[in-house]
Formats: structure tokens, C-alpha cells, sequence
RNA sequence: GCGCCCGUAGCUCAGUGGAUAGAGCGCUUGCCUCCGGAGCAAGAGGCCGUUGGUUCGAAUCCAACCGGGCGUACCA
């Protein structure tokens, strides 16, 4: 990478500086700083390192150790133009117009692996994400998590790391929220064979609600709706399924008895993980294994950490309780491993499945959590600490919260309440996948987010995935053009690119330069959001260049071939790179919108 | 109370310790006989929550304070 290029050349300048004398030299700096600077007028690139010597060469001003350093520094290569001392001793870059339009070469040999890079190779990165309590759909608040993690993975494997994304279900039989679910499904069951059934207001001053039977016949007894319950019109969408498949095989008293629920609680965990795997696709999002909480302990995996627990005793006995020595590890206090009547918490689950994915041979287990879990993660932490782990290969990103607001007004939204708002049905299906992702990727996850559902349907015409593939259709349809003008694409080396000199067709290379670098921080630093900001720049450049670059001659220009056929190179180049990008963010690149 | 996160343009938000703090939406004014106007150009709009500190240099790092969110279970 040019960066990478430009450091060696200001390192091995400065070392060249010391050793001629021209400045003493307390310690080698280690990392020069590069950057591009945000005013084009300060060179493609700048340093700071005369700013940074100031200290260890003992030299007042940082002007002067520039020009010392750049006396170093080849000007004669094929990279660097000229270079000048700006500011208070700021070094600006100016690069060799040859090397800008070679960015072209390099596209059109790598292609689709045009940003791809090879610094995480051998990494094996498990992203654990979403994983929404299976008594309920997706809801648009996990829209985030899910275009986060999924991009997310998308990136750390650009960068060589093999990646597998995972859905943990929440399906252990101590569960109460389980039984509860099935219960509210029985209810709704018996309610769709005839029975009367009252329900509880959400208003908790109103009064009950005497909701028919669905069938048309009319049974008794008439049965009253748990006051916890599910109240979801999917509920009575679960209930339905069932009767489907088995009839009134448990009409009254049957479904309610406690025999009947074993089946009620399998077939709703079984519809509801189908219809939030279904969302998630309906999202673009694949997920390379699907990870039952009931497995571990059906496999024995629990008690098995809770033994290993015990055997390296980080684990003690108290008021009837089993304790996790979780504060040895950073935690505010101990946890409870196994409650007082036997059953073992949530935390010896997660321990054994942390566990678990460790041993499947993942080096790096990144958890996607919303805010409000971030009192767990010292306690994770400690438990994966505990059983001998090196917790630095456990990282849990923390999402800001997701408020749902309707038309200014907040809703509060709750299973139980039944008014979720879908990830698919609410959204997806109205804007589409590309726009509900795009969406979810404006923001960093560090920011609490509002989502306005009612808003985003009225303005999805606004939003500016709309704007970037455009960009790339208008793209696509100039090539083919192009083609059919008699100008069929060639491989740039065989193109005289050094008439490509306008400010905007050289804004355009300037930014497919920067693709890769942009791909290796938005990985570093987590931040999907780098890449739609990135898209919509590319795309505004693009719409400059086509206002003031023609391609092909038209009515009122003439266009020399020798321009024709650079542009065209510099389009297929820009195409590739935004099809990269788009591919890279789970968003389609269309050649006609 | 304690812990974590967030305060940047009217609104929604970017901003790897660097030079004159940016974008989109909204607002004002121009531009369609030409490769896709889902576009382009120009303009108005800011004590970067406050006060100290570190630094050659702070929206960015540190401290305190002021606002807002979340969390503080033998629930998940």
C-alpha cells in the first residue's frame, strides 16, 4: 500500500538525516503518521514528523528538521513529486500522477479481491450476534446488531481472518419466559378451536377484553389470558400453524395440562426459530450455525464446566447456592453458578458455551451485545477467565441502544405487550433489504440510535443507498454504451492513461487509492459506518466527473478517442471498486435501477 | 449512590492529537435540446455541553461539573 511505501521512504530518510549529521537523535520514532490531509492543497499525503522530532532531536523548529529530513528523501523515484514544508513544519507529499493512474492496473488484475489484504491470516473469528430470545420475531432494534455483525464479519475476512457468524437460541428448559410463551400459544390454540378467551388490557386500568372464539363454532368453558402473557398477534399466527399440522389433537382440557406442553414448547421454539431465521435472510444475513442453549446441557457440557469449575476451585458452596469467584477476576462481586434448588444460572451456561467455542478452535470470539447488557460482561469475563482462558481472546461489543419512535412519539415496545415492531414485515418488506441495511450502517454502533419506522417507509426514497447505486448503474450503462459506440474494454496497460488530468477524474483515482486503506481501518476499528460514508463520497465524486468528463462525444462535444478510452478505463475501474464495496456491506450493485 | 455510554449546524449524524470542524436532510438561489436530473453548482446556518489541565498543537487525551440514556438479581 502506498502508505506503507511513503513510511519506509520517511524512515529510512530521517535514519539518513541522523547518521549525516544533520540532527541528533535520542530515539528512533517507530511509527511515522501519514495522513491525507483534508485540503487537497496540502499534498496527497502529509507527515508529521518534524512536528514529532521536535523532542528527541532537541531542534526548536520543526521547519528546519523537515527540511533536513527531506534533503533525505528521494524526489527521483516513482512515487514522490515534491514535497513541501507547510504549517508549523508539516512535510506535504505530492505524488507522481503515474502512480495515481496505476491505481487503474492494480484494480482491473485484483478485482473482486481489489481491497482485500492479509494481516489477519490465521485468525479464526467466531461473531456471535443477534441472537434474539426465541419468544418473539426480530425486531427492527435488532437490525443494528444484525447489519453490524454480519458486515462486520464480512470485513475481518477481507483481511484473511476466517470467519463464522453464529445465533445463540436461548431455548434452556429452566427458562420461565419458554413456558410462558407455550402457554400463551396453548391459550391462543384453544381460542382458534372456539373458545371464548379474556384477555388483560395493555392498559392495566382497563378492563378485561372478552375476544371470541376464532372458530365458528362456539365451545366452552370460556379460558382467560395469562396476565403475563405473549400477546402478539404472531402468537395467535404459531397457534394457527399448529392446528395445521395437528388438528384438535389437544382440544380442552388436554392443551392445558402439563403433559401437552412439552409439545407445545417444542413446536413454538421450532416455528419461532424458523420465522427469525427467515427475517434474517429476508435481511441478506446467513449464519454458519444456529448454537441451542438446550444442547449443553443435553450433552452434559454445563455440568462438565461446573465440575472443572469446581476442580480448579473457582468455585464455593454458600447458603445452599454454588458461587463463581468472579470477583477475583474483575467482577464487582461472586455470581451464582447453580441456585439453591439445583438449577444451574444462566452463568454456567455461558461459561459452557464459551467454552465450547473455544474448543471448536476459534482464536477470537467477538460477542455483539446491546448496551444494556454491559453489567454482563465482567461477569462472562470472569467466568471465561476461570476456566483458564486468556479473556483478551473474548471481546464483547457493546451497541448503543436502539429507541423505537412513531412519528415522534416513543413506543415502548415488548413481546408481551405484542407490539413489536418487525425487522422484516415492518421494515424489509416495505423498503427492501439494500435500504434497510444501508440504513442501519449510516451510524456508528457507539451512537444511540432513534428509528422511526413510519419514517423511514416515507423517506426511503431519500435514502442514499438509492444515491450509490445509482452511481454504479449510471456506471454500467456508460460501459455499455461505450461498447457499442466500438470502444470495448481493454486492460488499462494498454491504455495511455496520462490524459486522465482533470481535477475531478483525478478526485476519482484519489479515492479508489484510498479503498484499501478504508477497508483496513473500518476492520480495525469495527466501523461498518466507515464504508456507506466512503459509498456515498465515491458516488458524489462520480457525479461530478460525469458533469464535467464526458465520456463519449455527444451532440454538442466532441470527445477525442484518446480521452474516450482513458475514461472508460477510469468507469471500470470505479464500477469494480463500488461493486467491492456494495458486495462488502450486503447491499446488491445494480447495472440498472 | 456506584458503574458504563452519549452531548458537534434547525434535525439525523461523521470526524485515526494536526492546518480554515464536515456530510445528508431541511431552507435560499441558479442549472435539463448532450453518456441515466434518483443529478450538479452556489449560499445561509457552529463559544464541538461547561470549566480547568496535558501538548508545539485538543471536538479528540486527563479531571471535575452540568444535561440525557442504560445498568446495578439465586431473571435471561
Amino acid at each position: 500500500m502506498i502508505i506503507d511505501v511513503l513510511t519506509e521512504l520517511i524512515l529510512n530518510a530521517v535514519n539518513a538525516a541522523h547518521l549525516a549529521g544533520e540532527f541528533p537523535l535520542e530515539e528512533m520514532p517507530t511509527a511515522v503518521k501519514l495522513e491525507k490531509p483534508a485540503d487537497k492543497a496540502h499534498g496527497d499525503y502529509s507527515s508529521n514528523i518534524a512536528l514529532i522530532l521536535k523532542k528527541s532531536t532537541g531542534l526548536k523548529d520543526s521547519r528546519d528538521i523537515a527540511s533536513r529530513i527531506i534533503k533525505h528523501l528521494p524526489t527521483d523515484g516513482s512515487v514522490i513529486d515534491r514535497i513541501e514544508v507547510a504549517g508549523p513544519g508539516f512535510m506535504n507529499l505530492y505524488l507522481k500522477p503515474d502512480w495515481l493512474h496505476n491505481i487503474l492496473l492494480r484494480i482491473w488484475a485484483e478485482d473482486a479481491n481489489y481491497g482485500m489484504a492479509t494481516n489477519r491470516i490465521g485468525d479464526r473469528v467466531l461473531i456471535e450476534f443477534v441472537s434474539a430470545n426465541p419468544t418473539g420475531p426480530i425486531s427492527v432494534v435488532n437490525g443494528r446488531a444484525a447489519a453490524l455483525g454480519d458486515v462486520l464479519g464480512n470485513l475481518l475476512a477481507s483481511q484473511g481472518a476466517v470467519v463464522e457468524r453464529e445465533f445463540y437460541i436461548n431455548d434452556a428448559l429452566n427458562s420461565l419466559q419458554l413456558e410462558k410463551f407455550a402457554a400463551s400459544v396453548a391459550l391462543r390454540y384453544l381460542q382458534e378451536l372456539g373458545h371464548p378467551l379474556s384477555v388483560p388490557s395493555s392498559n392495566p386500568e382497563e378492563a378485561d377484553i372478552l375476544e371470541p372464539g376464532g372458530a365458528d363454532v362456539v365451545l366452552q368453558p370460556q379460558l382467560s389470558f395469562p396476565k403475563d402473557g405473549y400477546r402478539g398477534e404472531y402468537v395467535r399466527d404459531i397457534a394457527r400453524a399448529i392446528i395445521a399440522e395437528v388438528g384438535n389433537r389437544f382440544a380442552y382440557p388436554l392443551a392445558l395440562e402439563p403433559e401437552s406442553m412439552a409439545y407445545f414448547r417444542e413446536a413454538t421454539l421450532k416455528s419461532m426459530v424458523a420465522a427469525q431465521r427467515e427475517a434474517l435472510q429476508a435481511f441478506g444475513l446467513q449464519y454458519n450455525n444456529w448454537f441451542y442453549e438446550s444442547s449443553l446441557y443435553e450433552s452434559g457440557s454445563v455440568d462438565k464446566t461446573i465440575r472443572h469449575l469446581r476442580d480448579r476451585e473457582m468455585a464455593y458452596e454458600q447458603e445452599g447456592a454454588l458461587w463463581l469467584r468472579s470477583s477475583a477476576f474483575g467482577d464487582e462481586k461472586d455470581r451464582v453458578l447453580v441456585r439453591s434448588n439445583e438449577k444451574a444460572t444462566y452463568v454456567a451456561a455461558d461459561a459452557a458455551y464459551h467454552d465450547n467455542k473455544f474448543s471448536r478452535g476459534f482464536n477470537h470470539l467477538i460477542n455483539i451485545w446491546g448496551a444494556d447488557h454491559h453489567g454482563y460482561v465482567a461477569r462472562l469475563k470472569a467466568g471465561v477467565a476461570a476456566l483458564g482462558y486468556d479473556v483478551s481472546r473474548l471481546e464483547i461489543v457493546l451497541t448503543q441502544m436502539v429507541s423505537l419512535v412513531r412519528d415522534g412519539e416513543a413506543v415502548i415496545g415488548g413481546k408481551r405487550k405484542g407490539n413489536v415492531i418487525e425487522l422484516q414485515q415492518d421494515l424489509v418488506d416495505e423498503v427492501g433489504k439494500d435500504a434497510a441495511r444501508f440504513y442501519f450502517l449510516l451510524n456508528s454502533y457507539e451512537t444511540p440510535a432513534t428509528v422511526d419506522v413510519e419514517l423511514a417507509r416515507r423517506q426511503s426514497m431519500d435514502n442514499p443507498v438509492y444515491y450509490v447505486q445509482y452511481a454504479h448503474a449510471r456506471l454500467c450503462s456508460i460501459l455499455a454504451k461505450a461498447e457499442t459506440a466500438g470502444f470495448a474494454l481493454k486492460s488499462p496497460a494498454d491504455v495511455n492513461l496520462s490524459v486522465l488530468t482533470h481535477p475531478a477524474e483525478l478526485e476519482v483515482l484519489r479515492k479508489l487509492a484510498d479503498y484499501p486503506a478504508e477497508i483496513k481501518i473500518a476492520a480495525d476499528t469495527y466501523s461498518p459506518h466507515r464504508l456507506t460514508r466512503y459509498a456515498r463520497d465515491m458516488a458524489s465524486l462520480l457525479n461530478v466527473f460525469y458533469e464535467n468528463c464526458r465520456v463519449l462525444s455527444g451532440k454538442e462535444e466532441e470527445v477525442p478517442a484518446e480521452i474516450t478510452i482513458a475514461r472508460i478505463s477510469l468507469a471500470d475501474g470505479a464500477r469494480r471498486v463500488l461493486r467491492n464495496l456494495l458486495t462488502m456491506l450486503g447491499v446488491s450493485a445494480p447495472e440498472k435501477m
